[in-house]
DNA sequence: TGATTTTTAGAGTAATTACTCTAGGAGTCA
DNA sequence: TGACTCCTAGAGTAATTACTCTAAAAATCA
């Protein structure tokens, strides 16, 4: 992520770039504040009665917004190394996160969505920012020939929200339980066709181990 | 990740570390097959009848490789998408190591430690691979300064085996769930007293929400 | 010991990249 | 129209980095 990329991007020169902010530390901190910014905006929305459906397509929403970013948090380790005040910012960032994280999951046990303890609870949440924060990076690194297009790209995030869920459905419960299959299929669908790597495609194990 | 770290990592002079190796690209095909390699035969070890014990320090094993190779892992994104040969290399990679995960798994479920179906043991596998190669260079932004020190680093690694367990915790039946206290409370005692940001801390809670 | 080969260090090169500087286009207000 | 400010482009600079080259140390063998 070089300062030309990012005024490329932009569509103006490298030097305009200058022009507008100071350094390229700055243009990190920019990025990093609009990030977290809309990220916490999405977090902090009053949810009112939670159901499984309305939380799975809040979580699409996330996933949305983080997948818009992923250019930015492919390359986070290294603006976090290089600038220690930002590292500091983002450590207090994700801390909000999975706090109002816990929050929502604590909404849904309150619903009677899921059943958990509060260990659980925690490490639910911590299991759910590493797949969310990481997933993009993950899946781009797999399928590089993804990058522009749109089709695939969409369906690779389709099936980081797949993957959630899977995170999720041992815990649920009632309402929840019901509409799993549905939710499954409706994100497994998108990544049956179009990843061929991560994971099972039937008819197309290497193994013979299932 | 520059040539000259490589070289001083090594304790040879920059230049000479071309005498060894002809280009960037070689030097990071050579860690990688070492990386692999390690993996792999950790992976192919005959299991033997598996029980939920050695399975846990199985994975404290595979985890710590991993964990000696966290700074190529970090930088692995660039890697494939300056190298489209080692991409391919990597993608293959991946996949034998969730095939042969799978055979893990599936070997558990045969002595009756885990209960999942097909469905959720390749989810189960695609989020514990998500977790053990993501959670190095995750934790390596949110604490930078744990870079050299020892204790914090194996503490923040066995945290990591703790998520490992909570990924499993719902599926445990048996003999399993009869250790499953002890095992998190081996592997959470070193995460309590060490990250004080991954996860809640008694007595630390900003939100009030638990 | 002396000849030959292997290994090493470190100065030097070409390319990339973060960043600067300057000249001028494009609004705005008189 | 003219003065003034805001914005933009693109050439140019300094630093980093991948990589080369050469001379010599270290190892091997007669």
């Amino acid at each position: 992520m070089t300062t030309n990329h990012i005024a490329e991007a932009l569509g103006i020169s490298p030097g305009n770039l200058y022009y507008h902010f100071r350094n390229k530390g700055m243009i990190v901190a920019a990025l990093f504040e609009r990030y977290s910014q809309h990220l916490l905006i999405l977090l902090e929305a009053p949810q009112g009665p939670l159901t499984w459906t309305i939380k799975t397509h809040y979580f699409e929403g996330l996933l949305t917004s983080m997948w818009q970013y992923r250019f930015f948090h492919r390359d986070l380790t290294h603006f976090l190394h290089a600038d220690p005040a930002l590292a500091g910012r983002y450590q207090a960032f994700v801390e909000v996160v999975l706090a109002r994280g816990r929050v929502i999951y604590g909404e849904l046990r309150s619903s009677g969505i899921i059943d958990v303890d509060d260990e659980q609870l925690q490490g639910l949440m911590v299991n759910t920012w590493v797949l969310m924060s990481s997933w993009a990076a993950l899946v781009h690194g797999l399928r590089p020939d993804a990058a522009g297009d749109e089709t695939l790209d969409e369906s690779l995030m389709r099936h980081g929200i797949y993957q959630i869920i899977c995170l999720e459905e041992p815990f649920l419960r009632g309402e929840a339980r019901e509409h799993l299959e549905d939710m499954k299929a409706r994100y497994r669908a998108a990544h049956d066709t179009a990843t061929l790597l991560l994971g099972h495609v039937p008819g197309l194990d290497r193994t013979g181990s299932e």
